[in-house]
Formats: structure tokens, sequence, C-alpha cells
RNA sequence: GCCGCGUUGGUCAAGAGGUUAAGACGCCUCCCUUUCACGGAGGAAUCACGGGUUCGAGUCCCGUACGUGGUACCA
């Protein structure tokens, strides 16, 4: 099983949306890649047509780009092995379906769906604890084991719409080593006779993984758990197909779980629980319902991807904060949990306050800008702008935080918190802040540290508690109980604005 | 039901037979800050249970419980 270098792969279907786990799927994908040197390729496993949603392909490249995973082959990249898309795959798979047949190993299924229900609803009545289409069964059924040569010959002339099943023999041991877990072993009175090909002529999702991971000479191959019941099928085709030598090494990682209650993360925990599931917005076409993403509420992709590579793998260290490139290089598969982790929103959103914290404010200036512009405030001055987000970074946790921690720097609040002010607001203060505001348009530097000795000269001269003053101060120039240093603030927006604001709400205050 | 996989604080987790069982999130207290944060110091809180093996078990083995996944012409 010699490879000439690692190849892995990540194979979405485009039923809409990409969930966490889907991406974190891609993120290690990427990761092993870019360490073992090797290639990341994306297919797309569009075979269920009652399934394919419109325009989710496309999302699912867009949600990939967005957490700077591109793969190297894809539909969009294409490669020697094109096309990516299964559903363009078709006659290849039908081709090694008939060789099973051929062999011994699969078999034509005539059965319809009804009669399938018949079957298991007798199986149920007889107590059986097995309801599957197997070895127990198959005899009984209408396939081309049962029936002679002829018969199934007369039936595919008829054009009878048929499946083809793997014909699995039952009380075999079957091991593998899974990277993650070690060794695995299945017995195979326990598989079903899988249906391989289905009657509109697309492959499964067992034909077409284990065909196109031959034909794309995929060495690694990662996936959720949810898939490891079906491995002793993957193997068992592997095992007639190509040769056990050059199936790819399986990983399979862990789930992502629901924060409250049981059982897998879904887009519905999302809705009821308010946190984002997906990686962006994503809209349903049909229902035009929009599904929110990690992106649209303020997430840094790199933030993004460093709470998902900790959900479920560890360093070993206490380092909890990783770039990209960091993370290929620290990344082991053989560091990932074997139990499912679940999620907590409040442990995504510091490490997107831990990023945006690290970030320079020169990084983060086209985002803020964005935000900024989707509230109808425009830019003009990119210093300024570079100033404010060094001034408050540290306060948002979310990338729209910026908005309402710094919107005070370009627009006179609207609503003054007045509830802060008025209980204790005298003639004292009236004067002082009158006297204020025209010692403030004789300072010649305006900057925080003239400004603040400004105030405290004639606070002093007043008599007044500088504490029983700073408050009003910044509900003038803020409107709220939050933001940067007043002093700060005020040289910011420079004087003539300072006044005017004071001014502004003195004639509130006094109203 | 059957089959697979798992189980260290509320959550993410370190831990590869001998540790005072790291660290982080969240929560609480205090300090800093004449706002809110940042930052700093501290606190409460954990090895699912029962049997073995061993001088010694969170670590190895077996069982039980619980959780989770699969059991589709879905992926």
């Amino acid at each position: 099983m010699a490879f000439e270098k690692v190849r892995v792969r990540f194979a979405p279907s485009p039923t809409g949306g990409l969930h966490l786990g889907g991406v974190r799927t891609v993120l290690y994908n990427y990761l092993f890649a870019k360490q073992q040197k090797g290639e990341f390729i994306l297919r797309i496993e569009d075979t269920d047509k009652s399934r394919y949603v419109e325009g989710a392909e496309k999302y699912i490249f867009d949600c990939i780009d967005w957490c700077g995973l591109q793969a190297d082959e894809s539909v969009l990249r294409p490669g020697p092995y094109a096309p990516y898309r299964q559903s363009e795959r078709k006659e290849t798979y039908k081709k090694y379906a008939e060789q099973l047949i051929k062999d011994g190993h699969a078999y034509y299924a005539f059965d319809t769906t009804e009669e399938i229900e018949a079957l298991r609803e007798k199986l149920k009545a007889s107590g059986s604890n097995s309801l599957m289409y197997d070895h127990h069964v198959r005899m009984q059924m209408k396939n081309s084991l049962s029936l002679s040569t002829t018969e199934t010959q007369a039936l595919l002339d008829q054009k009878t719409p048929y499946v083809i099943r793997v014909k699995v023999e039952p009380g075999q041991e079957m091991h593998f080593n899974d990277i993650i877990r070690g060794e695995i072993s299945f017995d195979t009175t326990h598989v079903d006779d899988k249906v391989l090909l289905k009657a509109d002529g697309m492959p499964t999702y067992h034909l077409a993984v284990v065909v196109d991971d031959f034909l794309m000479k995929i060495s690694h191959a990662f996936r959720g758990e949810e898939w490891l019941p079906s491995a002793p099928v993957h193997i068992l085709l592997w095992k007639h197909l190509f040769g056990l030598e050059n199936m790819p090494q399986w990983a399979h990682l862990p789930l992502i779980l629901k924060p409250d209650g049981h059982g897998k993360l879904s887009k519905r925990d999302g809705d009821r629980l308010g946190f984002p599931v997906y990686a962006m917005d994503w809209k349903d076409p049909l229902t035009g319902n929009v599904t929110k993403g990690f992106k649209e509420l303020g997430f840094l992709p790199q933030a993004f991807i460093n709470m998902l590579a900790m959900l479920g793998w560890s360093s070993g260290t206490e380092q909890e904060i990783f770039t990209k490139e960091e993370l290929v290089e620290k990344f082991s598969l053989e560091r990932v949990h074997k139990a499912g982790a679940k999620f907590d929103f409040e442990k995504a959103k510091w490490y997107n306050h831990e990023w945006i914290k690290k970030l320079s404010p020169e990084e983060l200036k086209a985002d803020v800008i964005e935000i900024f512009s989707a509230k109808n405030i425009e830019i003009k001055d990119e210093d300024f702008l570079l100033k404010v987000i060094g001034l408050v970074k540290d306060r948002c946790t979310l990338l729209t935080d910026f908005y309402e921690q710094g919107i005070f720097f370009f627009q006179s609040p609207n609503v003054l918190d007045k509830e802060a002010v008025m209980p204790k607001w005298n003639d004292d203060k009236k004067q002082f802040f009158t006297l204020f505001a025209e010692e403030l348009a004789n300072l010649r530097d305006f900057d925080p540290l003239d400004i603040e000795t400004s105030f405290k000269t004639l606070v002093a001269e007043k008599g007044i508690k500088p504490g029983e003053l700073l408050l009003p101060l910044r509900i003038m120039l803020v409107g709220g109980k939050y933001g940067p240093g007043v002093f700060e603030i005020a040289s910011a927006i420079g004087s003539q604005e300072t006044i005017r604001r004071i001014n502004k709400a003195l004639n509130i205050f006094n109203a």
C-alpha cells in the first residue's frame, strides 16, 4: 500500500448548509494534508436527486473559502482525476457494480419498495431482532440469487427496475485499524446486503466512496463517527474490487453534540438555543428561511477554525490560541479524541474575543468598515478609524460589537442615559460644565493629558469630587456607561465636537 | 431489539501504574480602572458504578449502567 503522497478528500452533499461537524472535517483534512505536504481534494456527493438543493454547492465552496481552507483539486480547480461531481461519474460506478456481480460478490435485486416493506413487517411479526435485507432472507426475495439465470435475464430484458446489492457472506471476522480508535472488529453476520447501485442508476455512498477513493488515489480518509457502522461494507468492497492493500487509512472523527440534551448537534439546535451552527448564513431557496452563520454574527475565520480545531483535539500543551499555520504544524490525528464533544457557544465567543485582541487595527480594518457600512456609516478617515479600533477592540467579543463600541466616535449619541445623571444633577454641575466647555475651547493641543489637566484644575477650583463629574461627562460624550477613557474619547473626537456634545447635553439635562 | 463506538468538574480538556488529578470557558470573591471592558490574585467544582490484576489503578482486564451512532434505493 505505497501511496506516492498523502491525498485526503472531503465530500459534502449539496443538501443545504454546512454544519460545524462538516467544517471541522474539512479543517482536519486540510491540516493533515498541508502538514504531510500532500493534497486536499474536494468532491461533491450529489447522487441523491431528491435532496439536492440549488445553490448549495456554491455555498459550500464559499464557506470553505471564508475559512481559508481551499482545496488543491475540486470542481472549481479540476485536477487529473476530474470530474469531482459524482453525478458526472455515473457510468464509472455502474461498471464496477457489474464487475462485482460477475465475480459473485453482488447481485441484481428486483424487489419493490412494497415488497421490502412487507419483508420488514413479516420479520417484525416473527419477533426477529433483525429487519435487514441480508443472508437470512435474500433467498426468499426476488433477486438474481433466488431466481434462475433465465428468469433474471428475462426481467432485465423487460427493463424491470432493479438495484444492485452486495452479497455479504456471514460469519467472517473483519478487522481494521482506525487512526483515532485503533483496532475495530466486526462480524459480517450482522452486516446487511447494502444497495450499491440505485434503481435510477446512481450509486449509493458505499459504492461511490470506494470507487472514488481508489480512482483518486486517496491515502487517508477522515469522516464522522456516524460512518463507523458501515465500514465493513466498504472494506468488503475494497477487498473485492481493488485489494485491501490499496485501501486508504481511516480516521473516524468524534461527533459534535448538542450543548444540552442529547444527540448530534443539528441546525434546529441553533435556532432553539440562539447560536449559529453553520459557517455562513444559509438561505434555503425553497422556503426562503435563513439559518444564521458564524461569519455574519461577527466571527473571525481565524477564531472560527481555531475553536473548531480544539473541539475534539488538543495539542497536549496549555496553548489554546493557534494560527492556521501553527495548527498545520502541531495538529496530529493521534491526539484527536474518541468521545463526542458538546458544543459550547460561550467558549466559541471567547476564542473570537481573543482573536480580536490579538489582531492589529490594520488587520481588523476591513471587517470594521464593513460593519459600519452595513449601518450606513461611511468611514472617511481611515487613520482615525485605526485609532478608534485600537481604543475599543479589547472590549469587542464579536466584530459586530465594533458598532456600538465605536459609533460615538463618528456620531454624536442620539440617546443619553439620563437615568445615570439626572438624580444627582444640580446647579453646581451645570455651572461646571459650562465653564469646562469654555476652557476646552482655549486648549492648544487637544491631547488626553491636557484635557485631563484642565478638567482636574477646574474640579479643584470648584471643590467638587471628580467622580461626581466624570460620569456625566462620559454620558455627554458617549451616551452610556461604557467605552474607553473619557479624555481619550474627547481627544479623539476633537475640541469642537466635544464642546458641541457638552452643550447639547446641558440643554437636555437642564430642560 | 441487534450491532459499533464512547465515559476525567456544568462545558472543552491534560493525564500512557506512584501527580497536592494541569490548563481553559463559564460561575463567585477581591485588586486595578472615578464607566464598561482588558489585566492581575484567589475560590467552588471532576476520575459513572461494581469486580478483578497489582505493593499501588483515573490509567490494565472483565462486567454493569449510562450516553451516542448505525440498523434507508440519505449522506
